[in-house]
DNA sequence: TTTATTTTATACCAATCGGTATATTTTAGT
DNA sequence: ACTAAAATATACCGATTGGTATAAAATAAA
């Protein structure tokens, strides 16, 4: 790894908290330069503009996240157990260990969705894909009989990325972690009622 | 109403909808100005700051979505036929019929939430106050023998707002109703579970 | 160790940011 | 219609915005 990339990826870290909690408008250059001691010029000399660190960044922040998630997922036989990996994993976001400042997801649809069509892009490919995750684990239980065979994986995938979305925001709007609690329990009722 | 509170209404009026689409730092003086065709002079004859046409353009967005939503539940009689207003009423968000740019509870908690604490008390106030409401049409519904006695009302209507916000924020990111029906459709379901 | 190249710092740019002092216009009471 | 007061427009402020040209410094290949 060159100086550059080493540069280059020590931006994207220091950075990708703070697009996290203020967003796309909300950061400032001055934000970038204070949070990694570069000036100016070395961010640009790593970056074309303020929109490749924003992307970097939002693709840092995401990463984190899914690989934790699979990491976790791996840890789980079944598919039943593998999206309830969800109802546990998430509450890391209220508290702020895995990512600062909430789900880069939600963060970013919000922010971007009328304003920075690149981020929205990558918001958009981001729910996506976990919807597909998500679609992937129930065709598995209903393959396992896990999962009752006339289900919808599609709404059953669309229900469970709404409600911990959903869920995020408001536990991190009032700051209660038992509000995030009884969410998750009707989550995870929802889950267990599938097979 | 004098002069001033009418140009004070048309200010609040043009520019809600542009601080629910850009948010608080993605919104500057000169979007004001352009969206109402006034000078800065004027706007700051009517505001001692942005963020006082911030706070106001919240109140307007949120206040224009609150009396849709009560008026549609008074011709409801049950408190389940109440609480399936929330599923139907809320397409309008998605379509932008009611507000442009999405929910602004959810614009709102968002884009505030780590940066500019008055706004972000305001989310929360609107949260904490539907919050209520729900629990309210729940114990309504207990008492009328429409719902189950050992229900949780607070759990309830904090599922039923993670579901309508994360749907929100998954219908206008992938710009599918069907999403939005899908989602509205497990809602629905879960309504009517409850009695 | 020398040298070519890459990376970083300094100094600057025009444009825009939120905000204000003051002059002009419009409103409303007499 | 006259006048005092309120509302709006003009012109400006310093600070900050994202971005760049260029010089200095650090790196890496020979």
């Amino acid at each position: 790894m060159t100086k550059a990339e080493k540069t280059r990826n020590f931006i994207v870290e220091k950075t990708a908290p703070i697009f996290n909690m203020k967003g796309y408008a909300g950061t400032s250059l001055n934000d970038i330069t204070a949070a990694t001691g570069l000036t100016k010029g070395s961010i640009y000399g790593n970056f074309a503009n303020k929109d490749e660190v924003a992307l970097a960044a939002f693709d840092y922040n995401l990463n984190n996240n899914v690989s934790r998630i699979e990491a976790a997922m791996s840890a789980q036989a079944t598919a039943k157990g593998k999206l309830l990996v969800y109802v546990s994993i998430y509450q890391n976001f209220i508290v702020g260990t895995i990512s600062k400042g909430g789900c880069p997801i939600l963060n970013t649809a919000t922010d971007a969705d009328d304003t920075h069509p690149a981020l929205r892009e990558k918001a958009l490919k981001a729910v996506l894909s976990w919807k597909k995750r998500i679609i992937k684990l129930v065709e598995e239980g209903i393959a396992n009989k896990e999962i009752k065979a006339d289900s919808n994986p599609e709404q059953i995938a669309l229900t469970v990325i709404a409600m911990i979305e959903g869920g995020i925001m408001i536990s991190r709007l009032t700051n209660k972690l038992a509000h995030w609690d009884l969410i998750m329990d009707s989550l995870k009722k929802y889950i267990n009622s599938l097979g």
